[in-house]
DNA sequence: ATGCATTAGCGAACAGTGTGCGCAATCCCC
DNA sequence: GGGGATTGCGCACACTGTTCGCTAATGCAT
């Protein structure tokens, strides 16, 4: 019972080490916690669960990252890279950013907490992937005529950010709920409804009921685009 | 998977107990909660530390309270009450919409926590404030002509609160740092700069400086909110 | 091949966190 | 006064992110 403090090395307990996998290195490590923010959620990542995942101890993953904040930046970046935009100077600039901001909700509602945290982080993150992307945004805005387009493009991605974010929100409960998303609907309608008791335009809302969630919810987000892109043109100059 | 018809439980449909006259009570504790929340950030937030502002200790807040999402549902009700929403029928309801979107953008900066919470909460938050917020903005967009106006709401709502979330984490970010805004731009100028390296729109972007960074900011809320008004108008019948 | 300097990995530990449980005290009503 | 219901709270549990030394392995220069 002496050898509490450290057990004695022995050659037959001595480990051979890393045959197995490339060790860690800060891109398994950041490969390895989207699979676990996508499968787990957010606050499911935590930095003990990430090691095992990767046959290691928690503290080690410190001599790569300096920290859980700095991971979750890497993870958005990286997932950033997902997002494709149509290069600028074609011919239909709507269709463009129709098509970007429709890559940025698939990615968003791929990786459900990236809109979330993207959208938490504001201008902080500076990242490759995330620099190429605004980049690619702003050469679309400007190829399409507007001469000060930084303001629009914050107008698109701040309503696909608002949108995606309480979208995927949505999806989680509805995923975590283990049903389907009707199913849940009509779990939910009955507090819903009391909520809305004496609200008369709400009970109207609440009153037709949505036979299609998921393509409701396509609808309501080519809605909101198309107005905002109906709002832009306006200040295009010239046109016709 | 017993629960699959069971309706989803409510903080709202049970009732309150009166009766509030001991330091510790539901509504006390909320009160505290925001005070501690604006202060210092959603993440320093602690029971134990809302425990001691309250002189008790902090498994004494699970009487009133179930859970600590449920103490955010409520504080978060709590202040949305905050935002005034002029009365439909007006004669102007851009103007509305305006008053309506700048209360909303008041109030999430003086509680940099709402917007964030708001955003992941999506359509799970029931409470009367918030139910009656909604209804104001239906009975509004209403009477403004919009026969469908769900979706005309949500397209403002999910843009003021992507643009609000980005917005008070940068403002948090800049009072973390104890510098003023501009300061604070300055110091993260060259780290910006260097990550739009060779990206030659976004270099063209950084090039302008902002002299008023709060002015630019109310200005950059505007022009999104009035692009999407544009779009929205188009959408009305009639229209002489 | 050998010695050395650097570093990757990790166990233990610290200061927190949310929250379930059971016990004591207090209150209200009969 | 008796008794049941309610409130406050200490303890404990299972976690969290992160720091600190220590060991073992690796790369490099000789």
């Amino acid at each position: 019972m002496a050898e509490k403090s450290t057990p004695i090395p022995s050659v037959w307990a001595r480990q051979q080490r890393a045959a197995d996998q490339p060790s860690l290195s800060r891109s398994a490590i950041v490969r390895e916690a989207i699979v676990l923010l996508d499968a787990d959620g957010i606050e499911a990542l935590s930095m003990r669960k990430l090691g095992a995942r990767l046959n290691a101890g928690a503290t080690s993953l410190y001599r790569h990252v300096a920290t859980k904040d700095e991971l979750m930046e890497l993870a958005v970046d990286q997932v950033v890279a997902e997002i494709v935009v149509p290069p600028a100077g074609g011919p239909d600039w709507r269709a463009a950013v129709t098509a970007a901001a429709a890559s940025f909700r698939a990615t968003a509602l791929r990786h459900p907490w990236l809109a979330s945290v993207l959208g938490q982080a504001g201008l902080a993150y500076l990242g490759p992937n995330l620099m190429a992307f605004s980049e690619r945004l702003a050469a679309l805005f400007t190829a399409a005529g507007f001469d000060q387009p930084s303001a629009a493009i914050d107008t698109v991605l701040c309503y696909v950010i608002g949108m995606t974010t309480t979208e995927a929100a949505w999806l989680t409960a509805v995923a975590r709920s283990g049903e389907t998303e009707a199913a849940f609907i009509a779990r939910l309608m009955p507090a819903a409804r009391q909520a809305a008791a004496g609200h008369d335009h709400l009970v109207d809302a609440y009153a037709e009921g949505a036979p299609d969630p998921a393509g409701s919810r396509d609808g309501k987000f080519a809605y909101g685009l198309e107005v905002i892109l109906d709002g832009l043109a306006l200040r295009l100059p010239d046109r016709s």
